[in-house]
DNA sequence: TCTGACCTGCGA
DNA sequence: TCGCAGGTCAGA
């Protein structure tokens, strides 16, 4: 579900609410098929104050005292300081001024692992350069490319090579771009490669000015949607006109996942 | 590099 | 009842 621009969403969320705030009591309901068999139990965390929470990609590293949770939430987790515990809820914080915050995740998909500070942490250190950080730009796009036979949608989806980019903003990107998904990521010239950057970069600050885009589950900290869904312009737009030449946006699959896009402006 | 699997809910 | 869903990984 969740992809940059709303977990960057979220992350503001938690800072604004907790940074700072330490943790007195912590409740887990079931957790086997999100929390990482080599994690910590989470039980560790009671005692500890939340110093920072980073994010690369669509993962979240929340840094406490002695102790960092890497998080992912999956296609439909979220952190909440107001739904009432419930089917789907699997952690609930409790700080010591009274305020808390739980994680509830219907489909978990989603992704806990508690370690101490020294711990390296192998998928957080796997991933690329984060979509919005310098570190992504022309250059280092069209280098990896060189090498890549994927198509160029599933390519950006790769969060190996650039992390944070999923099925909404691979689309909406090239749609930007007026590259087609389907070409071989290795055929683009240098010239698309740093319009391909830019413009995946512009979308996704764009949708982080509206607090990231919702079709149902992804929710901020405060229980709101984000706004952003008004203003894609192909995703879930099959058989539309296209906004720009008219013609009919068109759904293809790729690697088992929709692909929108324009067949008349993406050649 | 590709496919299927993980899990649940929703809408057709 | 079936197909689909914004993600990721293991295994072929």
């Amino acid at each position: 579900m969740p992809e940059l621009p709303e977990v960057e969403s979220v992350r503001l969320g938690i800072l604004e609410g907790f940074l700072g705030k330490r943790i007195s009591t912590l409740w887990t309901g079931r957790l086997e098929h999100l929390l990482d068999p080599q994690s910590l139990a989470l039980q560790g965390l009671v005692g500890q104050r939340l110093q920072a929470v980073e994010r690369r990609g669509k993962y979240l590293l929340w840094r406490f005292e002695s102790l960092q949770l890497l998080a992912h939430l999956g296609m439909s987790g979220v952190w909440g300081d107001s739904a009432p515990r419930g089917k789907h809820t699997h952690v609930e914080f409790h700080f010591e001024d009274g305020s808390w915050l739980s994680y509830t995740d219907p489909r978990q998909f989603g992704y806990l692992s508690l370690h101490s500070l020294s711990h390296t942490l192998h998928r957080w250190e796997a991933l690329g350069p984060d979509a919005l950080s310098r570190a992504w730009n022309a250059k280092q796009l069209w280098h990896l490319c060189q090498r890549s036979r994927l198509a160029i949608k599933v390519f950006l989806m790769d969060q190996t090579k650039v992390a944070g980019i999923g099925n909404i903003y691979a689309s909406e990107a090239l749609f930007r771009a007026r590259i087609h998904p389907e070409r071989c990521a290795q055929e683009l010239s240098a010239e698309e490669c740093a319009t391909l950057v830019g413009e995946a970069k512009a979308v996704m600050r764009a949708s982080l000015k509206k607090r990231g885009t919702t079709f149902s589950d992804y929710r901020l900290t405060n229980g709101k949607g984000g706004g952003f869904q008004k203003f894609l312009q192909v995703f879930q737009k099959e058989g539309e006109p296209c906004p720009r030449c008219r013609g009919r946006i068109l759904r293809l699959e790729q690697g088992g996942r929709s692909t929108f896009f324009c067949p008349g402006c993406q050649g």
